[in-house]
RNA sequence: GGAAGGGUGGGUGAGUGGCUGAAACCAACAGUUUGCUAAACUGUCGUACUGGGUAACUGGUACCGGGGGUUCGAAUCCCCCCCCUUCCGCCA
């Protein structure tokens, strides 16, 4: 959620900014900014008729207390009409505060500078690539069916359980999944990241912290009976460690990582883009999330972007990084890095990690802030990558790992699989 | 799930209707002094909204788990909810 108080003073800014989104938000921002005058004038009023009920209720007891009980009584009048007045007034004030906040939920975080105005994803700027793409011989099988042939992954048991978008792992394809986590989380220690086993679910507030409430309630799984949600992401309870806390400057950055399912009701997209792997509605990620001052987050952002890319690298994938234009841009991300590996045999590039600094959007709902050497206050930036998201990443490594042999396990790999090849049972 | 007790500032912890935005102590920060990795002393030391001021700063309001109520006035009394602790029950 952007800061009101931005708003007001950086106008201009704020709106060629959200122009990149390729959506008009003056309306919004107009309104919002008439609210906030009336909010701000209501809010001078209701103090003044307070503070004077404040200074007469010190003169009743004063007057009480030297016996002078008469004198009083027209002090008490007064004072129990302000109470009426201000109860009004309340009221009032409430209702702005409730359509002011409403109004700044559905405005998008602004972008940065550096990003590109754009309709979608094909205007997004591809920065690097790395990797060659493999090229495998005539018998060039999709994920599932390598999945199903080597015993794997079992989507029909899955159904059978659960229901569609929850597959069963065995076998070799449970291993891989834990080596693959394993790895991952390896990799975030050594790069200074801190591990966290958080809670699967989450409350309300933690949903609101982050922003996944309430512009994307319906992607979450809700547990009614209980009030709590099933975490789409560890971002989520992750960075809520950090909600409701002021921090002080020389703590930053934190750096936190965590493994976890996570779970996503993800309606729409037909065929084969929802085959197998492709889309689920649990799978596993270990994610990595900072929390930065603000003049070194996107020097922090890049370091995660390497980061990520080191992993990919390690796994032998062909993949390349593009910087999301504003069009493309998730609803509260400031800058996003999308890293795509590409599939060999489905012959397409599969998302498989989003990295992004959010500046202060979800900072500003956490109430995260630090406090700086001039003793002021101030918020702090969140950023978030998944290093990585686990089903493309195996989607990809057994479609261009096939070999004649079996799946070829990359190098950086093997100690966690124990083995170098998955072969047909 | 049952019973009892409790939730106050970074921490410990006073405070049962006005003198309390909140004692005291600890921690932290700044300074002074003395000097061997420290002590003593002095000062500062919550957050949000809002008015004035370029700013330094300064005025006001709100907040003592959350929400409502009583009262001229509430951390303090009443009601609802949440959470924590202990005991019992159940259980991995």
């Amino acid at each position: 959620m952007l800061q009101v108080a931005n708003i007001r003073e950086n106008k201009q800014l704020v709106l060629d900014g959200l122009a990149k989104r390729n959506k008009d938000f003056s309306i919004t921002v107009d309104e919002i900014l008439q609210i906030d005058e009336t909010r701000r004038k209501t809010q001078k009023q209701l103090d003044d008729l307070l503070a004077e009920a404040n200074v007469l209720s010190k003169e009743i007891g004063d007057l009480f207390k030297s016996g002078n009980k008469e004198a009083a009584e027209p002090k008490k009048l007064r004072t129990t009409e302000i109470k009426e007045e201000t109860k009004k007034i309340e009221v009032t004030l409430a209702e702005l505060e409730e359509q002011q906040k409403q109004l700044l939920y559905l405005i998008p975080n602004v972008p940065h500078k550096d990003v590109v105005f754009g309709k979608t994803a094909d205007e997004n700027v591809e920065v690097y690539k790395w990797g060659e793409i493999p090229s495998l011989s005539e018998v060039k099988k999709p994920h599932w069916d390598i999945a199903a042939e080597y015993q794997l992954i079992d989507f029909e048991l899955g159904v059978k359980i659960t229901g569609a978008g929850f597959p069963v792992y065995s076998g070799a394809g449970a291993r891989l999944q834990r080596a693959l986590i394993n790895f991952f989380l390896d990799e975030a220690q050594k790069a200074g990241y801190t591990e966290f086993i958080p809670p699967h679910v989450v409350n309300e507030d933690s949903g609101y912290g982050t922003g996944q409430l309430p512009d994307k309630e319906g992607q979450m799984y809700y547990i009614g009976a209980d009030d709590l949600y099933l975490i789409p992401t560890a971002e989520v309870p992750l960075t809520n460690l950090y909600r409701d806390v002021i921090l002080k400057e020389e703590e930053l950055p934190i750096k936190m990582t965590g493994y976890t399912p996570c779970f996503r009701r993800e309606a729409g997209s037909y065929g084969k883009d929802v085959r197998g792997l492709n889309r689920l509605h649990q799978f596993d990620k270990v994610e990595i999330v900072q929390l930065a001052h603000p003049s070194e987050s996107y020097a922090i952002l890049e370091n995660m972007v390497d980061h990520v890319k080191g992993l990919l690298q390690k796994l032998e994938l062909p993949f390349r990084i593009i910087r999301l234009c504003g069009g493309d841009m998730g609803f509260t991300s400031a800058m996003t890095y999308d890293f795509e590996v590409f599939s060999a045999a489905q012959e397409r590039w599969l998302e498989v990690s989003s990295t992004s600094n959010f500046e202060t959007f979800q900072a500003n709902r956490l109430k995260c802030r630090f406090k700086g050497s001039d003793g002021k206050t101030q918020l702090v930036h969140t950023l978030n990558g998944s290093a990585l998201a686990l089903p493309r990443i195996v989607a990809s490594l057994l479609e261009n790992h096939q070999t004649a042999e079996g799946i070829r396990i990359p190098k950086a790999l093997i100690p966690y699989t124990g083995f170098e090849f998955i072969r047909k049972k």
